[in-house]
DNA sequence: ATGTCTTTGTGAACGCGTGCACAAAGATGA
DNA sequence: TCATCTTTGTGCACGCGTTCACAAAGACAT
């Protein structure tokens, strides 16, 4: 039986492998004192707890370059993703494939998520359907949108709504680059408080980076 | 002269007024005492701390449906990035206009990134290019690099990277669709696949997420 | 001027997560 | 069976960030 030490996982990880074995701890799996954890088994404990065991049907809506992309994005399938349906405003795109999979109309939004049982939707749409989307999305029964559109979409309680802005990671790339080229002209640091949609994760201070500056 | 309170802003955005005037203190920007803060001035100082009033000359490096997305994002010039430049190695793609920038053959890459002085790469490539477009970029000057592709880049001391996997929020929002789905209806995943007869089939507190997944 | 009122800036307390250190548990070999 | 060794699981303490609470500072009215 091929087994881990917490000790080998936390050096690979670099964390510590103290807090790994509690973390472990929650999932209720169990290792082996004196042996370690069952390699097998610890794998299918995280997969499951992670949901990545079950079937997760999601819609991408607004098939343009970015939701394109998502429909060829491999990572989802093997993350347990099965993209159910792509749907579009524009009639021309509609029965057009893309990887494979017909477009389909936004007239039909609300049968597709319901004959598909979709409780997960992506939007990729401009800024301005945004929220009309999100609210049919909302209404035909999906509890957890996706938000590519640089938009603060307001939902329902019970709806988690997470936004991704393509152009955070590189304002902190540029920010970590001002801080690499000027360490001599400012000797200033600072901060800022943006506002958050909903529970967008923020880390730790790296040294004196401001704490709401991702590391 | 237009001013906000902390507590104003505390408000919108959710936090603690304390914690905000804490940061704003970073910043060395002064409020006034009885009245707040003066708001052009907040918007500049911030703006400054976090790069947005430098030009941020930036390359994108595989121009397919992602590389097109992202040249067609409006939210960079709003942040003070420019798109310096669009790269693609197929030779079919070069002159071709995409968001109104000709795309670039990779030969080229090393004087594009030296003419337009950039010292900040996107790559959208598919995984397999990554890591040797990435060592072309490093090699000729660039220093902080955004990687859409699923792979983990390796570089060299100095050079910041960060990875943007389009599938971990997916992941997220299924992993509290999980939990809102409920707790009883997981019997029928724990027989499938499990490696059987390990006693303990249930999970640990089910109050409380695990540390390790972001809220 | 002087007093009152509002809001900042910050020292200090609090709470929480992380890491340490160790007892308990099981493996292994004599 | 007993001793020894390895590694887990976790109580506890420490450190750090967040929040509280208040003195200081400036605006404004009298």
């Amino acid at each position: 039986m091929p087994t881990v030490s917490s000790e080998e996982l936390a050096a690979a990880a670099g964390v510590n492998s103290a807090k790994l074995r509690k973390d472990f701890s929650y999932l209720g799996s169990y290792g082996t004192r004196g042996v370690g954890y069952d390699v097998e088994y610890l794998v299918y404990q995280i997969s499951r707890e992670l949901g990545l065991t079950q079937d997760w049907p999601v819609v991408i809506v607004g098939i343009g370059n970015l939701g394109a992309a998502l429909a060829n994005y491999g990572g989802f399938a093997s993350r347990g993703f099965r993209v159910a349906a792509l749907i579009d405003a524009d009639p021309a795109m509609a029965g057009k494939p893309v990887a494979g999979i017909p477009v389909q109309h936004t007239d039909d939004l609300e049968k597709i998520i319901d004959e598909n049982g979709v409780s997960i939707g992506v939007i990729a749409t401009p800024a301005g359907a945004a929220q009309p989307v999100c609210d049919r999305l909302v209404a035909a029964g999906v509890t957890s949108i996706l938000n590519f559109a640089p938009t603060v979409l307001s939902v329902p309680d019970g709806v988690d709504v997470r936004k991704v802005d393509l152009s955070i990671e590189l304002q902190i790339l540029a920010f970590h680059e001002q801080r690499k080229a000027g360490e001599e002209a400012e000797a200033q640091a600072g901060a800022a408080a943006a506002p958050a949609e909903r529970g967008n994760d923020d880390k730790g201070p790296d040294g004196d980076v401001p704490a709401v500056m991702p590391a």
